[in-house]
DNA sequence: ATCCGTTAATGAATGAAGTTCATTTTGATG
DNA sequence: CATCAAAATGAACTTCATTCATTAACGGAT
């Protein structure tokens, strides 16, 4: 009852700023942990601080700002360690698990990723920075370096959507007889939705890391 | 002049139906590709029908299904030809790529496409059979032909948004010092946004097929 | 101390978009 | 001929994001 308390539902200037950026992206997060993107609303997130939504326009300068705040936390909380102890390959690979675990929860920020500069996203660029810095190590350089997280990005993505996908995604429904194959086939994977995109994924990153080993082979020396 | 003018402005059951999901899918897909998905509203599409948006809900339940009618369409364009006459890698290699192609102006689709059970869509259906069959033929079935199907198919979406990406995407504003050998590295790629990106698909949709055979060597025989 | 400018709140209003509903017309059916 | 179901209408509703004029408090300058 110190500070905030005091300016009631008085008009004006409050003692001491209820609001900030960053307190505004923790309850932002707060809210589409617990209960979704779909509940996160301008209205929503000043309710959750006790403002008027017209409030929040003070510290952002539209809904997308938000998202982008809530993006660059999201990425902070990416694995970037592995870097710094495992080779190159193995490196990318928990990396990307990493990446993808991450943003399952989060795919509502991808749309808006996609199309973000990474000046407005440090927290994006430092990860950028560790993982072209190892490749440059392993001797991958320019484009390449670049071009490889992109890739490993898309798959990434790609991949998130697929965990957050609902179980009958591949039930055919009345149209069994159009792909009676890849229903039979369907039918083998995973019952539990996750586990079977995991697999996936695993399977689809596996590939791409053997075959970026393999062009990048290091005759070592 | 034979059919549909007579019913001018008048309320009620016209002499004969001016909608169809058919007239409704290709007018959507015309607002699309002339202005964007931006554009793509219900009164937009009404207008362009010459309807009230009202209308609209008689045949579809929602915006989300028209969505679905043009993904389906869109679907249907994509060429799996290779898969009659190309081996199975060099066939999925240009399956991704023709994918990928038609997906890059219909990014606002995926998210759509991410959760859409393919009961809804017999197109989507009809194409998996065929790169099932084929996976099958190869020797590659059960599980791991849908896995890849999957793997490749998030490929192509993540590659997909980047594919949309603005050009100064990787530019880092006054954030350079976070990231400098990034952005170097970034400097060297193609200033076409979208020849870079098409460089970063083409490397890692080639590294994921060069494992993909790896994995599934065939002894021949 | 007083004045004043900046900051940061407020609530009311606006506008876009999707969706619902009672109503109406009209071709087809018994 | 009466009735039904399909299909279109326009008005109303809801939910959001966003804008704007207004107001209050803090802090530095006179």
């Amino acid at each position: 009852m110190t500070q905030q308390a005091r300016n009631g539902r008085g008009r004006g200037r409050p003692s001491s700023p209820v609001l900030s950026r960053e307190r505004l992206t923790r309850a932002a997060i707060r809210i589409v942990t617990e209960q979704g993107y779909r509940h996160l609303t301008m209205a929503s997130l000043a309710r959750e601080l006790g403002v008027a939504a017209s409030a929040l326009y003070n510290h952002v300068s539209a809904k997308r700002d938000v998202l982008v705040l809530i993006q660059d936390r999201i990425n902070e909380q990416i694995d970037c360690s592995a870097f710094a102890t495992e080779p190159w390959d193995q490196a990318l690979r928990q990396w990307a698990r990493s990446y993808r675990r991450c943003f399952t929860e989060h795919t509502a920020l991808i749309p808006v990723m996609a199309v973000l500069p990474v000046a407005d996203s440090p927290q994006t660029l430092r990860m950028y920075e560790r993982v072209t810095r190892a490749l440059q190590d392993a001797g991958i350089v320019g484009a390449d370096a670049v071009d490889i997280i992109v890739g490993i990005e898309a798959l990434v993505f790609g991949a998130a959507y697929d965990a957050s996908a609902p179980n009958d995604i591949f039930d055919p429904g009345g149209l069994e007889e159009l792909a009676p194959t890849f229903t039979r086939f369907a039918a083998q994977r995973s019952a539990d939705p996750r586990a079977a995109a995991d697999r996936a994924f695993e399977l689809a990153l596996d590939a791409l890391i053997v075959g970026l080993r393999h062009r990048y082979a290091v005759t070592d020396g």
